[in-house]
DNA sequence: GAAAACTAAATGATATGTTAATTTTTTATA
DNA sequence: TATAAAAAATTAACATATCATTTAGTTTTC
């Protein structure tokens, strides 16, 4: 569906198009995320903590790196993480080197629900993805790479 | 900053990396448009709604026609309006011609209001904007609308 | 070494997003 | 026409986003 479409209205400079187009796609990514994960009762936040946790292989992270690697940065780390504390998919302690700090890791249950969930993400970005070619794609984060700079 | 940073790892697959630019992207519009009207003690969503209702020129839209419309779509567009209300930005009055059903117009103040917010979002807009030619910008907003398609 | 400054996380308050349930009104249908 | 179904908006309940404040621990500085 064309911007235009959707906000009902043909008089829109190409500027504000693009930003439209951005926040609007970014919508329906969400929306999807939303609706695979649901069933697992899983935010697409949750999700992703869980990810980035996954992704230090076994090391721990603190509070303020698992916000620092968050895509939309969520300042309540701490409630985050303790809806997946409450589900046994995390652990936290408190950090040996640094009282303040806590030590937050990816249990073997998160590892799991992961390994389930990983096809099911996958299969709804490639629902988007696979709408361009290797040179589109490459096109398309060159060009958001350039606008955010 | 190249998504590879962001999330502190260079073993990303173009597809991901396509899905995390528009999100980060959205997400860096988001905090920019935030900042622009926070001033004002308006929401992005607020403003989205003012400017819809603008866009209508006198008429007056339904609360499901104002959601049609919206980017994000909220379902709580009741409590939006209520908070433009309380500011007077907007009038709501029951439909003569369906009684369940809700005219919400724009005031004048709201459109004073708009006014004023106008060429401060436009800057913001144009500091993303700016760093696209016409092509870039044309290239990119049809590489969304196939992504999306 | 004590006070001040800083850092990390947690907590509280308010706004929004999402879904489900409810209320009111209109339309369909038996 | 009475009842059922549908439509439009509101309300309630819960999760998240954002900001400010608080708490606890660490570092700096005098």
């Amino acid at each position: 569906m064309r911007i235009e479409e959707i906000i009902k209205s043909e008089n829109v400079d190409i500027s504000k198009k693009v930003i439209l187009n951005v926040m609007y796609s970014n919508s329906k990514l969400n929306e999807t995320f939303y609706v695979a994960l649901k069933p697992f009762d899983m935010s697409t936040e949750q999700f992703n903590v869980l990810r980035i946790l996954r992704g230090q292989k076994g090391n721990a992270l603190n509070m303020s790196d698992i916000q620092e690697r968050m895509i939309a940065k969520t300042s309540n780390t701490t409630r985050l993480v303790d809806k997946l504390l409450k589900k046994e998919l995390v652990t936290r302690r408190v950090c040996k080197d640094n009282r303040r700090k806590m030590d937050v890791s990816i249990t073997d249950k998160g590892l799991e629900l992961l390994k389930i969930l990983d096809p099911l993400v996958k299969a709804h970005e490639e629902h988007f993805t696979n709408k361009l070619n290797e040179e589109e794609l490459d096109t398309l984060n060159k060009l958001l790479e350039k606008f955010r700079s």
